[in-house]
DNA sequence: GCCTTCATGGTAACCGGTGTCACTATTGCC
DNA sequence: GGCAATAGTGACACCGGTTACCATGAAGGC
């Protein structure tokens, strides 16, 4: 082992102390084929013995590009970003990789040159990138021209599978809707997400299908926009709610929207479940927080971040590895037979 | 301006185009006095000409540490985490530096040794390091040792301020406690912190020093203690509100504490805030989120955190940058006077 | 007018790795 | 046994900056 206040011991040392030439230690160091058993053990037990780590900024230099892993996001939803942090994190403990994260604002003009410089300054390795930016496609030409490795995280099917780690959102919401036809609900509103987000496209979708599958309304009354956060889950709420006709049931895009829709019901004096029952999708933090704990669909985004930064760090392997990850439907409180039972539409 | 698909300009293109040396145009980047006017200005006409940017792994390599800043934390309040890093890159945005994120857990015997293995791989310009592990005092000799510059945030005085960014968390509940006792409230309940979080303590202070200056009761029967996260605020409520003589009154050291008392009280069919009044602390995404309102303290964080970025950036500001941060009460619906007006204890 | 001093800028080595290519020793084949 | 093919290794330049040291020319003191 190394002891303190030493100098870090480099390739040189480890060269002199072997007996051999660096470009031998080097070799070692990067598992080349063609090299002596003997040679590559008599060179493993000096490094094993100096305590000798390669210096990620000499190779940085010498290979042209830094051992660091690039996360791009503009995400209204800090608990996802969080988690997905985290996933990556995960897939690179122990490893000679760092994550560098840069969150951008998707509306700027000077995102394309501001997503440059980024890359070229810090020579990545690679870069992840989260919805809705993954949805652009424009974007998969400017890691091409800068030779940056990148994976997209998307709701739906958007590339190659070495490129992607998905999630079939269409079908978590039609089981999610499903379920709450089940119970008995025949007016179900649905709080969809922004526009220019595919996952708000595949859980309309997905709302839409399942409702037409049953022969039940699915008009624009029955709709509100939001935009993926607390506020705008508010007032897509109080859209649906103060109405003649309100719905027994909605389904939210994400989960912070939902807990919007129930803040909105409980504040008109609506039980939830008993007067309107709310279903939300992701399964972030919130939705165990509030009152009552959310029903939702479990959007497994540690794993699919873990997952999305192993196809960075081996990209010979990146097809093997997963792509589509299923989701889960989670059920809690928010959700139950409508008071007196099926509604007649 | 560079054009795509040209190689970019090294620091050999600007001197050749300029003709000196590369050592001048080294001086020239580096702002060296000992530089002819005319020849800068020459110089500097082909950096911006050829959109000359130097490589930083190769300054990195130089000068023997990297243009990137580590966040070191284990924290459970993932929003402040996030907040954390907004502030640390709204410092660094537009910068040459870059943001590396390192999560740890602080319970883990090998903790020195992956924080050290961290700014060691890295080379890091500088750490920020959030509580808990900002408290312990033993990290600044680690730093030390490597080289490496560190700000530490914190709830009070706890270092010199070039490596410090504080604020008064005592004052802060005092002022809080003191809101709810001119409210009409007597019997003020506390959530506190877990042992070994300095915020934690300071809060508890707080609270303690607010009462008795009142000459209120403030024993072991008002105190529960939890881990900062929500399930151990519900354990908390659970504990304060299921006794004969409750309090009309809680203050919890962080918000999704206090959620965690509003959960339980609304499950006991107790009115918030017209059976019980809760204050939280943080002023996290929470705060406002749950129902009712939450009534806070903004610990601005995101702002201490840009500074602490600043201050490591700067190191010569560094004791001249802002140090102290004033928190802010913020008043939502979660805190009322108690049913009755004020209770004679 | 000569020598010292200061401002300025060049040369070469270095940071710690990797790529290219040449060289040696072995092996396989006819 | 002679020759080509191939495994294994080293010398050297290079990635793109920085620092140490030296060279030059002009200004100033005697």
């Amino acid at each position: 082992m190394a002891r303190r206040g030493e100098a870090k011991p480099t390739i040189n040392d480890v060269a002199r102390l072997s007996g051999v030439s660096k470009k031998t230690v080097s070799r070692v160091i990067n598992r080349s084929p063609l090299l002596n058993q003997a040679t590559r053990e008599k060179v493993e037990a000096v490094i094993t013995d100096l305590g000798y780590v390669p210096n990620p900024q000499a190779r940085a230099l010498a290979l042209r590009h830094n051992f660091v892993l690039g996360m791009i996001y503009d995400n209204p939803n800090a608990q996802m970003v969080l988690n997905f942090q985290e996933g990556v994190l995960d897939a690179i403990r122990g490893s000679e990789f760092a994550l560098a994260i840069h969150p951008v604002d998707r509306h700027s003009p000077g995102l394309f040159d501001d997503i440059r410089k980024f890359i070229e300054r810090q020579r990545l390795y690679g870069v992840l990138i989260l919805p809705p930016l993954s949805e652009n496609d424009s974007f998969a030409a400017l890691f091409d021209e800068l030779g940056c490795r990148y994976v997209r995280m998307g709701s739906a099917e958007l590339d190659d599978p070495a490129h992607l780690v998905q999630s079939n959102d269409r079908q978590a919401v039609r089981e999610a809707v499903g379920y709450l036809i089940d119970l008995g609900h025949r007016r179900i509103g649905l709080v969809e997400g922004p526009d220019g987000f595919r996952s708000a496209f595949e859980r309309r979708e997905g709302w839409r299908e399942a409702m037409q599958a049953h022969g039940l309304p699915c008009g624009p009354e029955l709709v509100a926009q939001g935009s993926y956060t607390f506020e705008t889950g508010l007032a897509a709420g109080e859209r649906l709610l103060d109405v003649p006709q309100r719905p027994s049931a909605v389904f939210a895009s994400n989960d912070v929207m939902a807990a919007g829709v129930v803040h909105v019901a409980r504040a008109r004096g609506l039980d939830v479940p008993g007067d309107l029952s709310v279903v939300g999708f992701d399964d972030t933090a919130i939705a165990a927080t509030i009152w009552p704990p959310l029903t939702t669909v479990r959007w497994p985004i540690r794993t699919m971040a873990r997952s999305a930064a192993l196809k960075l760090i081996h990209p010979e392997a990146a097809s093997k590895e997963q792509s589509l990850f299923p989701t889960e439907f989670v059920e809690r409180a928010s959700a139950a037979a409508p008071k007196g039972g099926p509604v007649r539409d």
